[in-house]
DNA sequence: CATGAATGAGAGTTCATTCAT
DNA sequence: AATGAATGAACTCTCATTCAT
């Protein structure tokens, strides 16, 4: 009777359900969760407001699946970065980039409008909370500590500092309005809040 | 004849009005312009939300009267400051000051949702383009070229670095992500982003 | 205690009471029922939005005390104009005259705007059956036969010709729009319409 | 692939949005613009308030829709009428016939509603006042005063008498008054209004 | 008694979600 | 499976009526 074989749909269906958590992606990234109707998701998609509901539950389903994802790459590549036998410096250096990335931009603005958002669903308010901010602070505590001893980075609490340098590239994503003629801060200038005295050469140049 | 005399009551609704004024920045600074349900502000300020209707036509000129003051008052201040016999680098570091100062978070955080959000009146869009950004800038260009030559700040087109270094200090104020245990990043670590070698001193220590 | 006499301020209460119905009659006869504000209302009397409360308990009551005030007002002078010796002819003139009068047509109007309006307090639909226009039609049509009878008016169903030309003449009043350079239609003009054989001669000129 | 073809979903949708016009246009004439409240539209036609949104922006533009697509079946239908080789005076009666005619009378209630009322939208201001009433005067005093030459029309001012005469061929559309028993009064008996002396004839006998 | 500030029910409108086709 | 029409809850705003002063 169909033409397809079972395991064939279920192919359509995943890159289907893939193409719409593409577009929603897109979409939550350029105007937050509440911001995004669902009319602009079928539309960037390309399909009926009404398949979406085939494939998700709700928006609220839709939009936890695609932060559920994205934090758990997010998770994964910053370990492989955290075990690269780079120096500190050049270490945070690699991640900013990374973050302030054309490629990566959808993926942290759309993380981070999420944590900052007033009406996100609990369900997405519970990921946050578990794959806080803090967790990937811990993790560069260590590397920040050496960094300071060998005078990469400047002293102070490294737990302060880092706390500090990461909300301010978070809230440069976030806002992304970078101007026209300028586009977003350069890495190296963000750097320059962290970099110690060994760093003073690099310093001396900018832009 | 009147059981309150005419002055009296004006005072009343005066200070009515700016109550709901009040309670409004409150609201817009923390949820945005559509984020805002008349209801949030009818709450904030204790009131039902049909009087808020007898103070403001309509939202929208609750929210353009908001604006319109807050950036008068910005443009006042930012003329003192600049007016003011101090140092380059200390004059920009008052700024940055002034504007993570816990008392004039909420203007700053209303006046910024207000340019990055999509639906906002016209008339606040207008005010928006009157007092730009821009404007701020090329009225600090001077003074940071004076600061490069005596080497309080980092070589570099001024212009790019001055507008790069308000993005970040206006995403941080944006976002509010500071925080709790932290707070807001400290003026002095945003400064290192822009000091140049005769600061070094200063950078050698952070909190 | 009190400086004026009970019989004093009962006058002065009833004065105003008037004053707010003749305020109240202006703007209903402009506005028809549902398009008066209260607002209106109180600004054209002069007073305070709450006072009118002191004196009727709802804008249905204000309403209805002076449609039962203008009904039966008018049915006392209707009594007058057909108790008078005037011809048949000259006294249905009379009457159309004093309709189309500057000093009784915002009387004629609000009656008329109540009839036609959807949604008048219920007292007042019951107070404008028990006066319909019927009952204006049933005296008159006596009067109309002696006319026909006399040539003065045309031939026909007298009740049927009657009805008709007071829907003309209340249609009139209650537009009201006449244009600004002509005015209402002359009542001769109108009066035509039921014109029998013996009136030729006045038909045959016209303003 | 679509369930339905694009044409025939187009045509569903047409249809629809005529359905809606169609009770908005019953709904406006029996209660003007403002009386009338979405929830009547709906109920009227049968559907959802939520739903006349998909169909047209606004009440404002459903209402000023119907208001330019009736005056321009208004306009053409003059056009027509005027061309026809009728005596003038059978034209005008035409004419007067045609407004009362239970088909039309919807039609012209709503747009004389729009003329009086104090608040309708600034695009239905404009349109009425391109197809303003005297135009029409304009186009009949040529016909009228040659009616006048041959003795069909009663002397006088020729715009003054058509003006008022529409006046009150409006007034009786707009107000409905008509009794149940009898209706709208006879286009005989209003042309009456406008008779001259060879006119004598049928102006003998009414109904 | 008189004021005008305050309330709350209902209006027009938007949008996530359901449903007939 | 896919469409887009249809619904209804929630939002902004208006206004008759009440209430503190």
């Amino acid at each position: 009777m169909s033409p397809l074989s079972k395991q064939r749909l279920k192919q359509i269906r995943d890159e289907r359900r893939e193409h719409i958590k593409r577009a929603a992606l897109v979409a939550f990234a350029r105007h937050g969760f509440t911001g995004t109707k669902t009319s602009m998701i079928a539309a960037e998609a390309g399909i009926s407001e009404g398949l979406i509901y085939r494939y998700y539950k709700s928006k609220d389903e839709l939009f936890t699946e695609i932060v559920a994802e994205l934090l758990g790459e997010a998770d994964k590549e910053f370990g492989q970065i955290r075990r690269s036998p780079q120096e500190p410096f050049d270490l945070i250096r690699t991640l900013t980039q990374n973050m302030l990335d054309e490629n990566n931009k959808h993926a942290f603005r759309l993380i981070l409008q999420a944590r900052k958002a007033e009406k996100v669903p609990d369900s997405v308010r519970r990921l946050l909370a578990r794959y806080s901010e803090d967790a990937l602070i811990d993790r560069l505590v260590p590397v920040f500590v050496r960094g300071q001893q060998s005078g990469q980075f400047a002293q102070g609490d490294p737990r302060q500092l880092l706390t500090w340098y990461f909300t301010v590239v978070n809230s440069v994503i976030l806002q992304d309005l970078g101007t026209e003629k300028y586009g977003l801060p350069d890495p190296d200038m963000l750097m320059r809040m962290l970099a110690g005295p060994s760093m003073s050469a690099q310093r001396r140049e900018l832009p």
